[in-house]
RNA sequence: GGCGGUGUAGCUCAGUUGGUUAGAGCAUGCGGCUCAUAUCCGCAGUGUCCGGGGUUCGACUCCCUGCACCGCCA
């Protein structure tokens, strides 16, 4: 049985125009699967849109279209993005599609048999937009306690699940799975709601028609969040293919923004353990962006457009950008200034200066070929020993998504190599020792390559350009881990090495 | 109001089970190199470790208390 992995973004919402926290999500799922690919997983990888439900459908009503053509619209516009910025998901789910239909219907059938769902009465204020309920306590003189809108009073017939029932069960799962929601801080916030006990939740609705109907009472429509999160069994294959299923059910890990955290960790849970599915591995929550400073708002009118950034500043600058900036689970701040800072210092001087001047003596002193080096000598032993070091320090990080200290380790290595160059001065050497140049550049190279590797999952492209042009002929996304990420000689297969130009020029300002 | 978290250099943050002169990156100043995208390397700093009490031979670290900010819930 070979190793596999299974991460999944949220569905998005096709009532938002893509932004910044669209891209993070799905940026750090496609890191997180081009690095197990690298360390040999076979990796299913999905995504999808979310289309159902009230705002859409008003939405539509508005423009006077079809909901499904408003869905066909926005599917395109994410698709677009994750093309662009390289996103190498291998699932994508349409809620409309009939595969899902039928696995919610499924679902809901089978533990509405079970008896852990019963016809009702709801009563209570509901915010559109934001498409939550709330108590008579947690509304405030009639507006939405989140987004000051004015909310509308709702009493109907709805299905209920009795969520009640695994309040018990799920503290239980929690306790004995203290990684089950990472990070930390967002693991005690499910807890401590978890621990004061579940209510009943409402999953149908009948004031709207645009959704899935429920089973045998197509006056209902099932609740949006019931139909969003099945979506991570339909993209792998439930009710259709039993071995994809086979291979990869449970999830590795749920990755998302932290303010759908109880959707993710109590909801979803729950109605797995109603049916006997067994519950993910990993639900992971990450922080928001904020730009300049200020929350990102329509009405601020400062939401930032991922594909404006990327082809203003590069795609692989963009994706690298924000997982140096900030610890991935922390918010973070997005501004022009912080990423041309980011991109001029760690990139341009420190990285992408390296791997010029590396290639730049390769070529000069040694005529782009690399000949058998010598025994080691001056700093040798300790650029080595240290670069094994930072590159398990790396892989410890990566495999719990600390990007940002993976990345610290990474640079690190680049900074010992820039070190490096200036102790052993390959110029000089060019001059006067022939067979110490040689094992000099053989080192340099090596770290370069390492380097490269280590930044792979995060800029996919320019470090196979970096890749082809330190003379290695397979493409970095084939390579493996294992033989790739310690220090070799082995000069068997290497193209020649030649000048190439900036790649990662730097930004005046 | 309840629970949880944070407060360390100009900025962003590290500080292992309490132990000598409290660290990194960025920014600032000075020096060096010339392979390189005027890049790189070296050196230099500065800190009432939020305030107040306490435990201890010794507290950034533990306890109590106050203040400020943040998250979740009500």
């Amino acid at each position: 049985m070979g190793k596999h992995y299974y991460i999944t973004t949220p569905i998005y919402y096709i009532n938002d125009v893509p932004h910044i926290g669209h891209a993070y999500t799905t940026i750090a799922a496609d890191i997180m699967a081009r690095y197990k690919r690298l360390q040999g997983y076979e990796v299913f990888f999905l995504t999808g849109v979310d289309e159902h439900g009230q705002k859409a459908e008003k939405t539509a009503a508005e423009r006077q279209i079809h909901p499904k053509d408003l869905a066909d619209t926005m599917v395109q516009t994410f698709t677009d993005l994750w093309q662009m910025l390289n996103i190498s998901n291998t699932g994508f789910v349409r809620t409309t599609e009939e595969r899902h239909k039928r696995v919610v219907q499924y679902f809901f059938q089978k533990i509405q048999e079970k008896g852990d769902i019963y016809l009702g009465e709801y009563e209570d204020w509901y915010c559109v937009p934001c498409e939550s309920y709330f108590t008579e306590l947690q509304q405030q003189e009639g507006k939405c306690p989140d987004c000051g809108r004015l909310l509308e009073r709702l009493k109907e017939e709805t299905y209920f699940f009795r969520m009640s029932k695994y309040t018990e069960p799920l503290l239980r799962y929690l306790e004995e799975h203290k990684d089950f929601v990472l990070p930390e801080v967002r693991y005690n916030e499910v807890y401590s709601f978890v621990k004061g006990g579940l209510r009943d939740l409402s999953i149908s609705r009948t004031s709207f028609s645009w959704g899935v109907p429920v089973p045998g009472n197509p006056r209902h429509v099932i609740y949006v969040w019931f139909d969003a999160l099945l979506n991570y069994l339909t993209g792998i294959g439930y009710l259709e293919n039993d071995q994809l299923m086979a291979d990869f059910w449970p999830c590795d890990t749920h990755l998302i923004g932290k303010d759908i955290l109880r959707f993710h960790a109590v909801y979803w849970p729950s109605f797995l353990m109603s049916l006997g599915v067994e519950l993910p591995k990993r639900v992971f929550a990450h922080g928001w962006w904020t730009v300049d400073g200020q929350k990102m708002s329509k009405s601020l009118g400062n939401v930032v457009s991922p594909s404006e950034i990327a082809s203003a500043y590069g795609v692989d600058q963009f994706r690298f950008f924000l997982f140096r900036e900030v610890p991935f689970g922390l918010d973070g701040d997005f501004s022009r200034e912080a990423i041309v800072h980011r991109i001029n210092g760690d990139l341009a001087n420190d990285f992408g200066n390296l791997v010029s001047r590396s290639v730049t003596m390769i070529k000069k002193f040694s005529n782009g070929m690399l000949e058998q080096p010598g025994g080691p000598g001056g700093t040798d032993e300790h650029l080595i020993g240290r670069t094994v070091g930072l590159v398990a320090e790396y892989g410890k990080e990566m495999e719990s998504f600390g990007f940002h200290k993976a990345l610290a380790s990474t640079f690190d290595i680049v900074s010992l190599l820039n070190k490096y160059v200036d102790t052993e001065a390959p110029w000089k050497l060019a001059k006067d020792n022939r067979a110490r140049l040689q094992t000099v550049l053989y080192n340099l190279w090596n770290g370069v390559r390492i380097a490269t590797l280590l930044l792979h999952p995060f800029m996919p492209q320019k470090t196979d350009q970096i890749w082809k042009a330190i003379g290695i002929g397979t493409p970095i996304g084939t390579a493996s881990q294992d033989r790739e990420r310690g220090f070799y000689y082995d000069a068997q297969g290497l193209s020649s090495i030649e000048n190439i130009p900036p790649l990662f020029p730097r930004i005046e300002k």
